[in-house]
DNA sequence: GCAAATTTGTTCTATATGGAACAATAATTA
DNA sequence: TAATTATTGTTCCATATAGAACAAATTTGC
């Protein structure tokens, strides 16, 4: 007989729930988003907010850490205390932006684009593991769906 | 001519990332799972663990906190600290197991159920709200596609 | 049957995180 | 122009969180 805590069948929860679409891509989240943030920090020595820094300023030249914090959707401290680690580490520069003394425009260093490429290869992989469970029609028609949900999630006022 | 600012279309790095399915996944939790977690936390005074523990035992007659910390993949030190609140609120009960001393059985109270339904009544409008811009059909789609990602996710081991 | 390994639940500790308040600057309105 | 309001980036603070180590109980392997 196998031992009591074999006995269950903990994925009886994705079907039982209330909320089965939403606690599926919370579950999504907790098993695979998070554990890849802490992948990160462990193999590359940043946290969350450090990565966010480096892969939109990987595609956008120039951002301030407001624009940053708006693209991510995390909270401007967050970003702040980041922005000045990552100068330290040499991944980012700022320069003052001349026209508003408020703000600094932030750039990607060569380091910190090869970080940024170190990082992106290890998450390209990931991405590949998960998905390789559906088939490429149904990989296409998931790239659409979620497409759509984070679209609109975007236009979600925080 | 617009603002500075408001001239970026921050939905642009949707499909500049070099892993963009997993990338809006990641998002789809930051902006809408997590900011779900805190207006629990708000709203009805429960953190994440908390939350979890009322949602499995709602399922589950009876599970021990090492069950619901695999269930929802969550550390077990997060769940102990839960439990101990969750009994003190009145929510939870446990009883020893008496063929094994080490670990007790949780079971959710009457409180605790009033408290789920709530709390559940509330994550089913915002399931409701956020999928709204699928259609019935892509929605029944998304359905699919997501259970064979969250099934597989529950398979990898942490 | 006994030593070694495993499991459960717990405490301790370090850290990531987000809210709130703040100063400096810029934009808006009168 | 002057006064009010908004925005940016920052520091302070409180808290959620996860890793590590631990004791007690159980299971496994010899």
């Amino acid at each position: 007989m196998a031992r009591k805590s074999e006995s269950l069948d903990y994925s009886n929860i994705f079907e039982a729930v209330e909320f089965p679409d939403a606690y599926k891509v919370s579950y999504l989240a907790n098993a695979i988003v998070f554990p890849t943030y802490e992948d990160v920090r462990k193999d590359f020595g940043l946290v969350r907010a450090e990565y966010h820094l480096l892969l939109c300023l990987a595609h956008y030249s120039e951002l301030t850490a407001q624009d940053v914090a708006r693209i991510t959707r995390r909270p401007r401290n967050s970003i702040s205390r980041a922005v000045h680690r990552m100068l330290d580490l040499g991944f980012l520069k700022r320069v003052p932006d001349p026209d508003d003394a408020r703000q600094a425009k932030l750039q990607i260093t060569r380091e910190g684009k090869i970080m940024h490429q170190k990082i992106s290869a290890y998450l390209v992989d990931r991405e590949a593991e998960i998905f390789s469970v559906l088939s490429d029609t149904e990989r296409e028609n998931f790239r659409e769906l979620i497409r759509k949900l984070a679209n609109f999630a975007s236009t979600l006022k925080r």
